[in-house]
DNA sequence: CGACACATGTAACACGTTACATGATTTG
DNA sequence: CAAATCATGTAACGTGTTACATGTGTCG
């Protein structure tokens, strides 16, 4: 539904046809999920199906089709923004299903599928965090709505990879401690794997506030 | 994806029916994503279109059909294992989407957007956690394959929620610094907002290795 | 017997992706 | 002019979801 929603939202303030709506997606989310443009008419021709768009004919353009809310529309708009996007059941994660799957399949190392996943996700890692470079340019200089937006949406994605950068150790360590049973002697529960891989990698990371946590 | 090659997983060590897979998915991920039972037929014919799986008639049961891998299904769902799932274009997240299209729509508040959506992750959050304390009853007790596989998909979710929750204060933030520019006196940055919301919560959170980032 | 869980399927639909076809406009 | 870009569409396909139809076996 993605996509759907986002055609609505960039229809809210005025009429736009369909280049242009994949040109602002891209604009505001730094073409970081880039929009194949055939997606946005056959999304534009379910809309309009759906009543929630329709065809300004005239309008300005020759060649163009403006696209404009109608109230239903702009009503479902209104409705995707104020509310939360369900979080109860997450969509499924194909990371998380296959480690579930791969502790007890056999022939399946499991700690290697791991650390092949950690190296994977701390290279992009590294490539957002580029990207992030990329995105503000000026010290401390005014950014514009889209620079802005899509600021946020690299922000999103290096939290989410630092997040499964841990998580992968996480479950490294869990599983560590179940093949060696505890031992209670020696230094406590030395760093996940001997520090399995040595990435070029990010000193300290970037969440600008690092330690409110939860509350 | 995630579905067909879960079924291929799940058919490694021994041919199973239709319900014992949608059973052993439902077993190793905790009811997390629960599994339609008619999708499971319909991939498993695709599966078998493709040369991936094959019926065994006979077998044992009567009005249970059995399916097996074939020696490419066996070889995709190695080749799935030992490839790592693709971070450099993750799927669209919706959140990141709406974030991104609201900072600049007309008569959308941001900022009541993200605290919405705080409450909404906080929430799943703590039902995670719930769930978390479910997964693992015994104190130090072993704990099954099943058991283990279903604790680390908690964990992972809870690794997500623990993340978005950052990023939501994080976007907060940013966007309170736009609002009324940088003002070099008093406290350093105080919380986001005036404690915005007040949730019976986690005390701290669970990620059980805390500190160690992304090296 | 009736209700319920087990077991297998089919049909219709939504969303998303890729590839292709077709023109108009711009630009080297 | 030729090539690239803008612009609109269509067709075919893959995955996933829901609802329905059908039959068997079990248990109160």
């Amino acid at each position: 539904m993605s996509v759907r929603n986002a055609l609505l939202a960039l229809l809210d303030p005025d009429s736009k046809y369909g280049y242009q709506l994949r040109a602002e997606f891209e604009a505001r989310t730094g073409a970081t999920w880039p929009l194949n443009i055939g997606q946005v008419y056959t999304t534009l021709a379910r809309l309009e199906r759906d009543g929630l768009v329709e065809r300004q004919d005239e309008g300005g353009g020759e060649q163009q089709v403006l696209y404009a809310l109608t109230e239903p529309g702009r009503a479902e708009s209104a409705v995707w923004f104020a509310s939360p996007v369900p979080r109860e059941t997450p969509p499924r994660d194909e990371l998380a299903i296959k480690l579930a799957l791969a502790v007890d399949a056999p022939d399946v190392d499991v700690v290697a599928v791991i650390r092949r996943q950690r190296e994977a996700t701390v290279a992009a890692l590294q490539e957002h965090t580029r990207a992030q470079r990329r995105a503000r340019p000026p010290a401390g200089k005014e950014l514009g709505a889209d620079e802005l937006a899509w600021s946020l949406v690299v922000d999103s994605l290096v939290f989410a990879a630092e997040a499964e950068v841990r998580w992968l150790d996480h479950c490294e360590t869990r599983l560590g401690r179940l093949a060696r049973p505890p031992r209670r002697t020696g230094t406590g529960d030395p760093a996940p794997t001997p520090s399995p891989i040595a990435h070029t990698a990010e000193p300290t990371a970037h969440p600008a506030e690092p330690q409110e946590n939860v509350r």
